[in-house]
DNA sequence: GCCGCGAATTAGACACAGTCCAATCAGGCG
DNA sequence: CGCCTGATTGGACTGTGTCTAATTCGCGGC
């Protein structure tokens, strides 16, 4: 999904294709993550859509970024214990995650040829995989 | 690292090796987790060494879990968000995880040939890679 | 065997992400 | 205008992991 247009109506329009009802909050925290290609945690999230005017509550972001995940119309990246970062870009891709600042960054999927994965166990299918590259800045 | 034998006179030289002092309750942790060739979270190791008469304190057990992995004796495995798994195999392998049962299993890195990564930015380093396959039952 | 000292361990308080719940609110529709 | 359903809210709660100050361990020297 690429969408150039972040405008809170297009957003709306996103939300519906995936069924969910664009209420303002949703519309808000959807363009949290849409208008800065970013990887944000919910924290990071809350704060922005609550420094513009209207106050959202901390539980409804937390069920709004749970909502867009089952509805695939974010990704959640799972590379910090202490907390979890939502990605927008749902396109398969992959992560470069540096351990000391704490920074995403995103592997074109399609550049990346895996060979000699194993056969799933009968009757499982794939969710999605992830790969995850951690860096540090070399030792000086 | 391949210790086959994990009787706790040669985990107390393993920790050596890897510059661990190795007190009782570090040598029941290693014990914990390579007896049980397994992955295992924080609580489950604390469970599991306290079962045995010696009580140790969840402090010691979460101390020692991060000296293991600060001495590379161990590795963490992040995959689930709310907690952190730790696998005695270092080498080289990657993961499916069983997002409905919470399971682990090892995939030999031997096997899996990766390419198209991009080029690191100068000066970083890589410090590890994870590949997480997340699967779930089949819908029936 | 005993002492002393640094390292390891401990209990419990604390921090913090995320969830739950019961009460309130919003907005589409008759 | 009032209803009804779903969304939102604050606040309490949970669970993982960290911190701290006090205690204990164990080893080397005597």
């Amino acid at each position: 999904m690429d969408y150039r247009y972040h405008s809170r109506d297009n957003l709306a329009e996103v939300l519906r294709a995936h069924g969910i009802n664009p209420t303002h909050q949703r519309i808000e925290i959807a363009h949290a993550l849409y208008s800065r290609q970013e990887h944000l945690s919910a924290d990071q999230v809350l704060a922005i859509v609550n420094q513009r005017h209207p106050e959202t509550s901390r539980a409804t972001v937390y069920n709004t970024l749970n909502l867009f995940v089952e509805k695939k119309l974010i990704r959640e990246v799972i590379v910090d214990p202490s907390r979890v970062f939502y990605d927008p870009n749902t396109s398969a891709h992959y992560h470069i995650y540096d351990v000391e600042t704490g920074r995403l960054t995103d592997i074109d999927g399609a550049e990346v040829r895996i060979e000699g994965l194993p056969r799933l166990p009968r009757g499982m299918v794939t969710e999605g995989m992830d790969i995850i590259i951690r860096v540090r800045r070399e030792e000086s």
